[in-house]
DNA sequence: TGAATTTGATAACATATGTTATTGGGTGTC
DNA sequence: GACACCCAATAACATATGTTATCAAATTCA
């Protein structure tokens, strides 16, 4: 699971060691829930193996906002970081193998990374990448026609499509699951 | 311009007028492009007073997706990081006093200050705020109406709603300016 | 001041999208 | 195998939203 991320990173075995055993492994079934809407976040997850969703709760409907997949890191990130209660739940939606480790751990380990001028620079590019991602997501709302949409995500997101129920890709596209099934008879006929 | 900012940077004086002396005034009329699109960007932008749009051409339409006001900093961000060129127009909406900076002399600034604990600390949080803006609007597209946008709009960023021309505060909630306007004379009939 | 431009409201029509209900196929469980 | 459940497609209807055109008010600028 960490191979390709040891080459990347230059630790010494023992802080290296040090800090994968921060990592637990678990495997956990379909739907199982991970974080609960209202929990404030005490671990981030990483996916050896499966799919998530993250999603929260509109006046009785459930919007799911987006997927992870293998290798993914996944958390309420502005919860965490603030330390406020989740708006979110985080689930899963295959049979999951995860890795996780505790909020205390990761905070360290953190702490004591950015130090490293690489490591910082790897930590920053990360960030502005998740920044460029829902920049785009926004952008995406803004011009596009959510048939647009759809098709960006298979161009784009293949996994997604292949990978996840309908209705939860419909509610993240931000419409019915009816109109999605409609856009998809439409692009069938074409 | 800089009086605040001077009192939350611990910087000696000569490195402060260092920096400082890098930023230069320009006054500019109402409908400046400060950026074209298809441009690599040179400057951060800095207001002192006004406000500044960021547009993009889709299929002939402009859309406007950003605004900025009084001690906002504008670039087209994704771009200036990866210097590639803007798909965005950068342009006043009213007259402005700006202050600009180039791209090498804040390189340079940032470089040296990120060393700073502090001061990297305020860069990561400035980051993350960044990052929680986009998601946010990004949630609203997901989970809120047009009208439940433009009422959020009235609520958190009532400058936008008093000092934008209606037709680009259409194109930032992604709908036209017809039912914008629409949209105000239910508001008003309540 | 007067002309040109920008802005905002509205009407009429076409299209997109949501809602609810129904149907049938799949899948897992006991 | 029977049952429960989840999932996707579809129909029918209601509502939301886009498009184009027109007009009036406000603003800018020469």
């Amino acid at each position: 699971m960490f191979e390709q991320l040891r080459k990347e990173i230059p630790l010494n075995d023992d802080k290296w060691n040090d800090y994968i055993s921060c990592f637990h492994c678990i495997d956990v079934p379909a739907r199982t829930v991970l974080l609960k809407e209202g929990e404030i976040p005490k671990k981030v997850f990483l996916i050896e193996k499966g799919c998530i969703r993250v999603w929260f709760n509109n006046d009785g409907k459930d919007v799911t906002y987006q997927f992870f997949f293998e290798n993914d890191t996944v958390s309420s990130i502005e919860s965490f970081k603030k330390e406020i209660p989740s708006p979110a739940t985080i689930e899963t939606i295959e049979p999951c193998k995860l890795w996780y480790i505790n909020k205390k751990d990761i905070r360290r380990i953190i702490d004591e990374m950015i130090e490293i001028p690489t490591i910082r620079e790897k930590f920053i590019d990360a960030m502005f990448g998740r920044l460029f991602y829902y920049m785009k997501l926004y952008f995406s709302f803004v011009k596009d026609t959510p048939m647009q949409r759809y098709q960006n995500l298979i161009e784009e997101k293949p996994q997604i499509v292949q990978r996840v129920p309908q209705h939860y890709i419909a509610s993240y596209l931000g419409i019915s699951s009816v109109h999605l099934s409609r856009i998809k008879n439409k692009l069938a006929k074409k």
